[in-house]
RNA sequence: GGUCUGGUAGUUCAGUCUGGUUAGAAUACAUGCCUGUCACGCAUGGGGUCGCGGGUUCGAGUCCCGUCCAGACCGCCA
């Protein structure tokens, strides 16, 4: 038997229990008389100790002969420690080692297995079966693997069933690139992994499924980012006989769960606000509303006083960043670098600083008098102590300039609090969004969405003017999940196609086993994909999610590791019918 | 596809702007000392392809060009 206990569980009331452990030597202190190894598992860490009384000399020898990381396996009794460490659970005792047996030696380590390790990035990726031995990481795990099961026992509890669906599918243009995989059976054709199940969990709407979910793996071939893996987690799920506002109720009561069982936190009711409302006091569609700094248009306010840059802008939007008044030139020249740097794009920032005293001092005094500064102030809702910040030119440019503003402040001034969770939804969104470059319109959620029955008449007409059955749910600034209401008769579906481009063949052979199942008896049924990856950093409290990843991929799609993507054998290319250009 | 930042000891970094003696610190590692350590302490020691290639120069870690790698972001991600 390898062990009695493990490392992380002993306490002052074992003290004189004869106990086996086994585990991973984080540290050894020789003291000279004595010797003192931390021996760690999941658990926990527990002091072994040696010393020039109570061991033998062989067995001191040997414990000074262990290396950081060697697996061993110790009997002994527990005792209580002369001096305790009040910071560690097991700090009140120690086990006094009779024998120690040496599972398997250890290179030294190529950084150090500790909470704040000295290792990078890089390093730890390579080596990532050292980096999950510490604690942090460790924990992230676990984390995902709480949340996870949270998501499991609610789901289930209320009805869902959990149904695999395929990996190995079929590729179609729209949306993100996919991985393609080649069939050795049939020659010249390939699978494509799944960016989402999204067909699949549909078609089990129609096989009458009725409510469906699954944590399933999507693959995405699109360039990354620190919250962005080429593959990635989704919690995706579909329900039969429902409308927008069933399919909101649910699975707010999904987020409410979680954030009650795994953070504690209680939320009543989840805020709702249109697509349209957000871009207008936002600037986004996923606002962190943590904090205000609301968008105010001051259009009426400022043109027409001679100021040719506001003059000439389709749109002049500010907000008020609580407290910066105080700003300095340089920290002012900072923010104006950050908008005008090529990422953000903005021409350049007029500010207004909104004094304690009450006065109002600004880059365009030149232009305007104390009492149209006012104005602005009462129109961004700023309080003396403020500083304003001001965008002007085109309207949906300038909102995004000034978004990217809002939320680069607020983390600056520390109002993106990670222990603070703001759920909301934004419903709303446009069905279509016209892309300029292919002149074509393409489904802003996916093609499947239904158009809101409302709109429906101007889908001939004005296509960019109907809204969609489509929500967003958004948790401080983050898209953590997006669904809507599907199109469930294939009139509509073939319409919707007609629509993004494709000919009647194209949408036959891409979709054509969708728009037929349609025909045999679809339900109306909609449903929601949330990122799990994401949710778990979040309610982490982590900008990244590659921590919360076991073995997440690099910026370039590599995971260092087991060095991956490779070359493969010209046998298995031949055997695969592929010939590779040079 | 693009922009920016970085690459120097096992590791994390300083040094590069302003070229010039033997390239430093911390930590890790090794050895010795230490009668209760727990970020133990003290002493000594070993440890360098300054990412790679080319150029400028009497002289390059430092300047220039190219390239590779890593990270953040823009495009992209229905």
């Amino acid at each position: 038997m390898y062990r009695t206990h493990t490392n992380g569980s002993l306490r002052i009331e074992n003290v004189s229990n004869e106990v086996t452990l086994s585990g991973w030597v984080q540290k050894i202190r020789d003291k000279g008389f004595m010797v003192w190894v931390d021996l760690r598992d999941r658990y926990g860490i527990i002091q072994l100790i040696f010393d020039e009384e109570r061991s033998t000399k062989e067995l001191m020898e040997k414990a000074r002969s262990l290396g950081r990381e060697f697996v061993i396996q110790i009997s002994g009794t527990v005792v209580e420690r002369e001096s305790k460490n009040p910071n560690m659970p097991t700090g009140d005792i120690e086990v006094l080692v009779d024998e120690l047996n040496i599972l398997n030696a250890a290179k030294i380590p190529p950084f150090t297995i500790e909470k704040d390790t000295d290792g990078g990035d890089e390093l730890r990726m390579q080596y990532r079966y050292l980096d999950i031995r510490r604690k942090p990481v460790r924990n992230n795990i676990i984390f995902r693997h709480q949340v996870s099961m949270e998501v499991r026992k609610y789901l289930s509890d209320q009805g869902f069933i959990d149904v695999e669906t395929p990996y190995l599918i079929k590729s179609t243009p729209e949306g993100a690139r996919d991985f393609v995989v080649p069939s050795r059976m049939n020659k010249g054709q390939f699978y494509a992994l799944p960016q989402s199940p999204q067909t699949f969990k549909q078609l089990l709407m129609v096989g009458g499924m009725d409510k469906y979910f699954q944590i399933v793996k999507c693959f995405r071939d699109e360039d990354l980012r620190a919250d962005r893996q080429p593959e990635f987690t989704q919690i995706d799920c579909e329900m039969a006989f429902v409308e927008q506002e069933d399919i909101l109720n649910t699975f707010e009561g999904l987020v409410k769960h979680l954030l009650q069982e795994i953070k504690g936190v209680t939320i009543d009711k989840f805020p709702r606000m249109s697509y349209e409302d957000a871009m207008k006091k936002y600037g986004n569609d996923k606002p962190d509303i943590r904090f205000g700094m609301e968008f105010g248009e001051l259009n009426d306010l400022t043109q027409n006083k001679g100021f040719n840059v506001f003059d000439a802008a389709a749109l002049v939007v500010g907000i008020a960043a609580p407290g910066c008044a105080e700003y300095t030139r340089k920290q002012i020249d900072k923010l104006t670098d950050f908008v005008k740097k090529p990422q953000v794009g903005a021409k350049g920032l007029v500010w207004v600083k909104y004094n304690e005293a009450g006065n109002l001092k600004s880059s365009v005094d030149k232009f305007y008098s104390q009492e149209d500064l006012k104005e602005w102030a009462v129109r961004l809702k700023a309080k003396p102590g403020d500083l304003l910040l001001i965008l002007a030119g085109e309207a949906n440019a300038t909102r995004t300039h000034l978004s990217a503003l809002r939320m680069h402040l607020a983390a600056e001034i520390g109002l993106r609090k990670p222990d603070e969770f703001a759920p909301l939804w934004i419903t709303d969104f446009p069905l279509l969004e016209w892309d300029e470059e292919t002149r074509r319109f393409h489904a802003m959620h996916h093609p499947f969405t239904a158009p809101k029955p409302e709109d429906k008449h101007l889908l001939e007409k004005e296509p960019g003017k109907v809204r969609a059955n489509a929500y967003d749910m958004v948790l401080n600034g983050n898209e953590i999940g997006g669904g809507s209401i599907r199109i469930h008769d294939k009139e509509t579906q073939s319409r919707m196609f007609d629509l993004l481009g494709f000919s009647k063949e194209e949408a036959q052979a891409q979709f054509g086993f969708l728009m037929n199942a349609f025909e045999y008896g679809a339900p109306p049924h909609g449903g929601i994909a949330f990122g799990l990856d994401r949710l778990v950093a979040i309610l982490g409290g982590q900008e990244s999610i590659r921590d919360f990843i076991a073995f997440p991929k690099n910026n370039a799609g590599r995971d260092v590791m087991i060095d991956a993507p490779a070359t493969i054998a010209q046998d298995q290319l031949d055997e695969l019918n592929l010939k590779l250009k040079s």
